[in-house]
DNA sequence: TACAAAAATGTAAACCTTTACATTAAGTAT
DNA sequence: ATACTTAATGTAAAGGTTTACATTTTTGTA
């Protein structure tokens, strides 16, 4: 049986409040007395019991990180910036994945109800805010890149319509008509943000987004491979491809190569998110780069905020801004194709 | 201030202890009762504290992931199997990187003292043994990949030797003679494991191995660009590089392609892991299979084998089996080069 | 040396559950 | 109706800490 406070106090030969007074390093108990205690502990490996901590402290110094997904590298890297920001408070991390699923979201909020002191959620797809209603009010709640407009709980969110214009406009810039986009899951807010930035940057420049050239995927890579092979199945098939994630655009690449179409001399391909892999991989990946881990941290660093009540009660809401990061996966269009047309004009 | 269970009990009008019952759905209590205790908590939006049920039940529901690193798709997918096996359970995870070092791997171990009801540990790099020692016997203990020759914890270590070798063997069957491998961190189990594999290979078919041919690496893309350059800065370069895993293979394809070579016709590349990617990058990675997120669901499953006392006290040492996984980034050696070498020798 | 003030330590309540045991209520058979 | 059995509920202890407040010890000063 595990030994408990009692145990070393009596071995020490003073009261429990003593030893919980060493323990908690604050009051100042004399040097001699310190020593001994500390020495009994040491010898006895005793660890206070976090539940009875936390059961009067009503602190649990963890973290709750509930994420929609744990496919790929972009919620590998959230997790990591996350666990960076936790550890230097000395903190930890609880982290579950929802698959997007009211009832498992709500469970991972149940369970962490009193087992944690903060929340982050990463919520896309599903509308959170019900179910959040059932925690207590005074338990700090970071949403991430979720689809709101409460401005009762903080918000971090990249500006994935922002991202998706540029990138939209770099691609007209290239010369690029037919521009076809790969979205994410449906009802998935990021994805309808990046299509909101695509579609207002054609509309900018005179012309209607069709939405024939708007396909759905799921922002995984079989995805965006499957999705692709679609879309060069056509007779005039886009001279790009704009993927909402990196990770799409992956799957896309490979099904472009299985056509024995180059990139990006034949065709041009890109991205979102700037997932590590992306500068590696060959041609390197043109894509809207988002700070990724950064997030993780963010969302730690003003729920840590929260809490020590720097700004109790006033909610931040943060707009994260992406940046265009050109590599080699996309290409001035091919005047060929100008050429071509003349051909065919003849 | 939250409700307890005895508001729940006052306003229901029973005692606390009737309302434990239907808490914990067990003892009989007459049905009309219940429906009032549960319209109760309904109402209040009570949810029982888990600090005070873990303190008297000895129990959290949660489970203890120290992952040696977070970057990359490997520990991503690890994450995944784990947590998709502890949410069937209604479990939970806490997720902690110790980065390699033995003070983070101790400050985390402490913090899940107490916390959780087991702990899987991934430690390939330091030895985590002796930090094991300060935990309750009772408490399960999975080791993952460690280094370990103990017979006292549950271990369950992927057959990197036989993978590496089998991989070498491949290489060796195409007409590879100069193989160069990237290896992972310096005193790094796993890395040591397949580098074991690789000589044997090399020494079964009657090469010896060439310790030139051996260079050290971390397992991240980065080492694998950075040493595959210098591989390929050499007058005569090996004819196929095999990185000791897929994140350095695909750092090693970058600075191959920055070279002008292409793959595999003039230089085969293979990785290991076989992480989710490797089938996406072109040319698809040739490499060495691992059921990566089975490796987190075994674990889990095993911990909660011990936690439900079929197997109370016999420690179980699973040896996970790898798969050559051939795909496009290793080529027959170029028999070209025989005749190069004809030519020169003329 | 004596006394006040300051420092060190101790006592006991509080945190919120679960559960063994005690008690009361409700059936059941005579 | 009575005695007995079973079902339903209640009482109180236990679990391990922290901390306000009480008490004792030490230190400093007159």
């Amino acid at each position: 049986m595990r030994s408990s406070i009692v145990d070393v106090a009596e071995k020490a030969g003073v009261s429990i409040a003593t030893v919980s007074r060493v323990l908690n390093g604050s009051d100042k108990v004399k040097a001699k007395t310190r020593e001994r205690i500390l020495s009994v502990i040491q010898e006895m490996k005793y660890a206070p019991n976090p539940a009875a901590r936390g059961l009067i402290m009503k602190k649990t110094e963890a973290i709750g990180l509930l994420l929609p997904d744990l496919h790929g590298e972009f919620f590998s890297e959230v997790i990591r910036g996350a666990d960076e920001a936790v550890q230097k408070h000395g903190y930890h991390l609880i982290v579950s994945s929802s698959h997007n699923d009211p009832n498992e979201i709500e469970a991972a909020l149940r369970f962490m109800r009193g087992r944690v002191d903060a929340i982050v959620l990463m919520s896309p797809q599903v509308n959170a805010e019900i179910l959040l209603e059932n925690l207590p009010k005074s338990l700090p709640i970071v949403l991430l890149n979720c689809r709101t407009d409460n401005t009762h709980y903080d918000t971090i969110v990249i500006d994935g319509f922002g991202g998706a214009r540029e990138m939209t406009n770099y691609l007209l810039d290239l010369g690029h008509r037919k521009i076809a986009v790969i979205t994410g899951g449906e009802n998935n807010s990021e994805s309808e943000e990046r299509l909101r930035g695509y579609r207002a940057a054609m509309t900018d420049r005179h012309f209607t987004p069709n939405h024939s050239m708007e396909h759905q995927g799921n922002f995984t890579e079989i995805s965006g491979y499957e999705i692709a092979r679609e879309i060069l199945r056509q007779k005039h098939h886009p001279t790009a491809i704009f993927a909402f994630n990196d990770s799409m655009a992956i799957g896309a690449i490979k099904a472009i190569r299985e056509e024995g179409l180059r990139i990006p001399s034949d065709i041009s391909i890109c991205g979102f998110d700037d997932i590590p892999v992306a500068k590696y991989i060959s041609p390197s990946m043109t894509t809207v780069h988002v700070p990724i881990s950064e997030l993780g941290t963010m969302a730690i660093n003003r729920v840590f905020d929260r809490m020590t009540k720097h700004s109790k009660d006033t909610t931040a809401h943060v707009f994260v801004p992406t940046k265009l990061c050109l590599r080699s996966s996309c290409k001035k269009i091919n005047t060929m194709s100008n050429q071509e047309k003349e051909e065919i004009a003849v």
